[in-house]
DNA sequence: GACTAACCGAGACGGTACGTCTGGTCTTAAG
DNA sequence: CTTAAGACCAGACGTACCGTCTCGGTTAGTC
């Protein structure tokens, strides 16, 4: 029912040829995202976002397949990668990087990812997107994990990656079951004392 | 306007009075698991369970009122919750944990796990029937990891439920990501023996 | 699921025995036309009228076995025939009688009329009562134009049955065409007066 | 998802565009036709058009809001509006239109007729459409009651417009009451002959 | 006094239609 | 070839009502 579309005599975008239309892009991408942060997962529908887009359904179809590839679009232009900072211990490092994933995952545009995981279980395609996320993002945990190795913090035996692994599956874990407001610090200790060396 | 059924010779279930009929209830969750099994979430649709199960829409909505709700009923039905047994030390233990729900995440039934972890990340009712579940094989988990304290294989200041909840996130991000096949006793190592005390 | 029902504390009519219950009957007729005066037509369901009239739907069925059956009752027990009282001349009678059925139509017990003709369109059963019904008023309209007759006042040939047809068309063409407010006696006059002698 | 429908090889009407596809229109009001040939009134929802017409709810909705919508529809197609004819004098003239109306409405597609005056009684838009043909008849009719009065076959002070709505009552209150059988040259005389001058 | 028979309120049941919504496909018309 | 627009078929959504059924309890009349 749309209710009246008297006011909205806006100079739509039109063709620019036989190309890609970047101002259309951005049209959608804006859209798509200012549904989810106002209607939730449930309000993200490809007619919606055309509607809002001012855009034509078959363009939409066009560029991104289904609504998961609209997801993935929306918070791949959003997202915040962590940039890991040694803080001179691992507890610390790691302490600082559960405090901003949690941060970020509470803001409109974090809980998209907790959408990606759930659109994840029943979409090849988008659960291939975020298995190549997730992998590059172990990767950068991983080499913050390497400098307390590095540092001899570690205990014989412990493999950066694997380590990395419980470190970021610990995350996932309060993201999925609404708990992001656990103190990170603890949560590090917790995670993480078992495999650095005794202190003296 | 059914003015006539005559040629519908079919013994279906009828009312048994004013109260709930044992029989429907079982046909619905029957077909609700079969559609689960043969056409995946996508194909578990109110209007398709009632089609399958030669039930009214009505009786649907108003036993299980959401998809989610059926989604839970059909897992509470075929949930094997394992029952951990003592190997005689934690790494084993654990890692016999990994197998059994590693092998039952595999099944077509276990597979309505993590469709319902999905479920839960935009459908309160589902995240409030799981955070239960969770809280109840947290429990169980807890207790087994009691177990190896109790025989003083744990280190010094090691809470049971803390690392329980460590080994748990292992298992989910492994069944979110399609990593099942991981070796459940390199696994449970990897997670656990930084928290043993070291074998002399 | 009556949640509590600790508000409901009401003495309801139970079954007096092997006989139909009158206290039973009121409350549904009543149930019935009080919904077709606050929703109309569409709001007068057996589901809502049992609700209303706390009666069981079997009990509903049982005694008016369609909605047509339960207009029918409704009118006859608020349908106030006209008693017609002779004026002197043809005109003034019949004038008296439109003005007596239009006020009537116009009320919402008169209103029910209006759909008892659109309900027999379609239902065999309320036909046959409206047409019961017809014939009776017709017979009494009948009964009056022969007063006129008696009195020498029509014009020869004329057959008092024929002419009550003709005047009886004309109100419900009114009513069934919106048109209640015509003027009674400018219509009688228009309807009539060719069959009556000139006055010398 | 309708994962193959390789068996329904149909070709069906696709969208022509941006604009209403007259076959669709065609197709459904047919369909709408049929029904009501073949089920009555009961058998005319929106649901079995939609099915039988191989159209989408949607497309229904859209072009013909209401089931009184659709009805009207069907009948603007079928309707053979009469030609008055000018017989020689009024009674003749009248007992041709009675003729034709009868014959007409007794036929299925006049049927829907009576069922357009039945809707019209609860549902606004029909009633409004109704009254709008109802006009135009009545002007038709007055017009041939005006060819009489110019020959001077009418009594004085006789208004051609006030018979021509009691000729119309008449032959609706048959139609109404299931009495099209009525022979129509003797109503036709029953009707009009107190209206025209004594012949001498 | 026990028993039968019918009545009554309640409400679950299998169905069907409603009117709305979304998904994808297609065509047009403009650039 | 791209774009916005939007018609089209399909079908799921959740609600409401249909008419049938069983329940458990009532009362009147019969044995």
């Amino acid at each position: 029912m749309p209710e009246s579309i008297g006011e909205c005599a806006k100079p739509q975008r039109r063709s620019i040829g036989a190309r890609r239309n970047p101002a259309t892009e951005a049209a959608i991408l804006d859209a798509a995202g200012d549904l989810l942060r106002e209607k939730g997962v449930h309000g993200l529908t490809m007619e919606a976002v055309a509607r809002r887009a001012q855009a034509g359904k078959a363009t939409l179809y066009k560029w991104w397949p289904s609504c998961g590839a609209l997801l993935i679009a929306v918070y791949e232009r959003s997202k915040g990668a962590h940039q890991h900072s040694d803080r001179g211990n691992l507890i610390d490092t790691i302490a600082e990087f559960y405090r901003f994933v949690f941060a970020f995952w509470q803001t409109p545009e974090g809980q998209v990812f907790r959408l990606i995981i759930a659109e994840a279980q029943s979409d090849k395609d988008v659960a291939e997107a975020l298995e190549g996320y997730r992998l590059e993002r172990l990767a950068a945990l991983s080499e913050a994990v390497g400098w307390a190795q590095a540092r001899g913090e570690l205990r014989e035996g412990v493999e950066p990656d694997v380590l990395a692994d419980t470190i970021m599956a610990a995350a996932w874990l309060r993201l999925l079951t609404d708990r992001l407001t656990t103190d990170p610090h603890r949560l590090a200790r917790d995670v993480v004392s078992g495999w650095i060396v005794e202190k003296q």
